[in-house]
Formats: structure tokens, sequence, C-alpha cells
DNA sequence: ATAGATGCAAATATTTTGCCGCCAG
DNA sequence: CTGGCGGCAAAATATTTGCATCTAT
């Protein structure tokens, strides 16, 4: 496996650091059975581009492994939310009502997405740090889940529509 | 039906000053037909006490016009949502996959939930605004939309744990 | 060996669509 | 009057469940 435990650039997202392995390797920890089809799984989930949904996954799972079945998926998904492994975003339902699925990160990011070319990217803020500090002591909240989206117009967007109006 | 510019009444926990009627106004300004069912549907949004999916918003507003679908509860939420006049939430799938729907307010707040009890406040905060500025600036959005949902255990749940333990 | 996963099929739930008669403007 | 809207039923999606079988540990 390639071993590359340096850091990925800014926009892209693909995850090196943990070759073919931080989910992997949090269930074999946790005692939960690592059967193949959830390898299988992990690993597009860790692999993807982007965010997927339930039926991206499955779509790809069950290319590598034709056995794997939408029930696996979403048994499997199920498994890794309970377990706060994965997170469960909708992206503002930009595109329908679709869920999507990432791995959690070492850090709290928050989803920048376009509402008209529906790139997403991700940003960190030590503001956004404080904003939960100051949640947890206004509101006396233990935070164990936090999830930020915001849509709007990217620049090349907001240029493009100076020649094409939107959609 | 009922005439049109006269206020009803009869809700029950409805203001009538203004709640009655912030959605109500805003389709008329904009020339989108008010039909009976449409009112129905914003009022009972409007005077929800809490977030409600589609099918409590339609359980709601089929009791009080049995002529209402859930086809009609759909499209209209649709429609809400493509007008800017409503937000689509699922705070944080705590109780599955349901979708949330809530009229705007005048400003954008956070979503606190706790994990446990259910209960949701909502969060105001200057560092929230702070927030999306530098995200404006920084990604170069003009934001349009953006949500935060925040989850963890309230105070009162962490006190109950000590004597009984998470469900 | 055995608790726990998977597959299959069917049950549920949720959302969308086509068509036509009806009502708000 | 008329174009948009709601109702109905059915299609298309999405998710969950029961049960027998298989497998990672």
């Amino acid at each position: 496996m390639s071993s590359s435990s340096h850091r990925v650039s800014e926009g892209e997202r693909i995850n090196v650091d943990q070759p073919t392995g931080k989910l992997q390797r949090e269930l074999r920890q946790r005692r939960i059975r690592l059967t193949s089809q959830r390898r299988v799984v992990v690993q597009v989930m860790e692999s993807a581009p982007r965010h997927m949904d339930a039926s991206e996954i499955f779509e790809l799972a069950h290319q590598i492994d034709p056995n794997i079945t939408r029930v696996t998926v979403y048994r499997t998904l199920d498994m890794l939310k309970s377990q706060g492994l994965i997170d469960e975003l909708d992206l503002l339902h930009l595109r329908g009502h679709r869920h999507y699925y990432e791995s959690h990160g070492p850090r709290d990011h928050i989803h920048v997405a376009c509402i008209r070319c529906g790139k997403v990217r991700e940003f960190e803020s030590e503001l956004y740090e404080q904003l939960m500090a100051q949640i947890s002591r206004d509101c006396g909240l233990e935070i164990s889940i936090a999830r930020t989206e915001v849509g709007g117009l990217c620049a090349d967007c907001r240029a493009q529509s100076k020649s094409a109006p939107p959609a």
C-alpha cells in the first residue's frame, strides 16, 4: 500500500493519508466484524473524489463486488453512522433529497457549495471553532455533532452569469 | 371562499398581527396564486410550535381541510422552497431521514439539538455572521443559503445520565 | 462454534408524474 | 375567461424488515 502521509492540497479531497484504511482500522480496533462487503464499501467511500449518496456508493461497490446489495450498503452506512465514523449530509438539498456520506476528518469543516455548478468545497476556520465553543457554553450543550452547509454563487458562475443568465 | 382581506382567526394559537401572514403576504406580493389549500399549509407551518416534516404538515392540514392531499403539500413546499421562503432541514437526522421545514426568519440562526431528548433550540450569534463574511470573502461566494445544525447532550440529559444511562 | 452479517424478496415510506376538472385573479 | 392549481391514482424512489444461510473471528 502506498503509505503517503503527506497532506493533500487545498481543493482536492481524496483521502490519501491512511491508505485504504482509516475506517477499516477503526472498525478493527472496535472489534467490529470486517466482512469483505464492508471493506469494499468503506474503500469506495474513502477513495471517492466527492461526496456520494447511497445509490452511488452502491453502484460502485456493486461494480467491484457484484454480490453486494443495496441492503448491505444501507446497513453498513447505518453502522458507520452509529459508530460516529461517518456523517450524513444533504448539501442543502441542492440536487434533490439525496443524502450524502463522508467519513469524518480530523477536524470539523464547513461545506461550501455553489448552487449553480454544484461544486463543493470544504472550509475550515478558527472562527468556526470559536462559534462551537460559544454554543457549547451558552446552551450548556456537550457537542458531539455539528454540520454547516453554505450555498451561493461561486465566482466562476457569477462571471458566467454576465453573459448567460441563470438556468 | 373566506374574504381574502379579512383575518380569519379561529386558529387557536395563531397570532393575528403578522404571523398569520408573513408567508401569505409574501405570496400575494409576488403574485403567486393563493389558494385555500396553500393558505392552510402556510398557516399550519407558521403556527407550529416546532419544526415539522412533510407528513406532519400534511396530517394537520388535512385535519383542517380534508380535501388537502399529500401531493398538494409536497407541491406547496416545493413552491415555497423555490421562492426561498422556507428552509428544508434535516436536524442532523437525529430521528431518521425526515426533512423538516421552517419559514425563514429575519436573521439566520443555528439549530441546536439534544441528541437524547430531541429538544431543538435556535441560536443567533455575531460570530456566526462573522463566519459567513469570512466564507464569502475567502471562497469568493455570494452566499444565499446557510445552515448550521449542532447536536449533543443538553444539560438536563447529562444530569439524568448520572442516574439513568443512555437509552 | 457462534454471534453477527449478508442476500433475497417483500413490505413500507417517500416523492414525483400524468391527466383532467376547477378556481383565483 | 384562462392558466395555473389541486385531486386522484399510479409510477418511481428510497428505505426497512423477516428469515434462512453463510462467515469472520
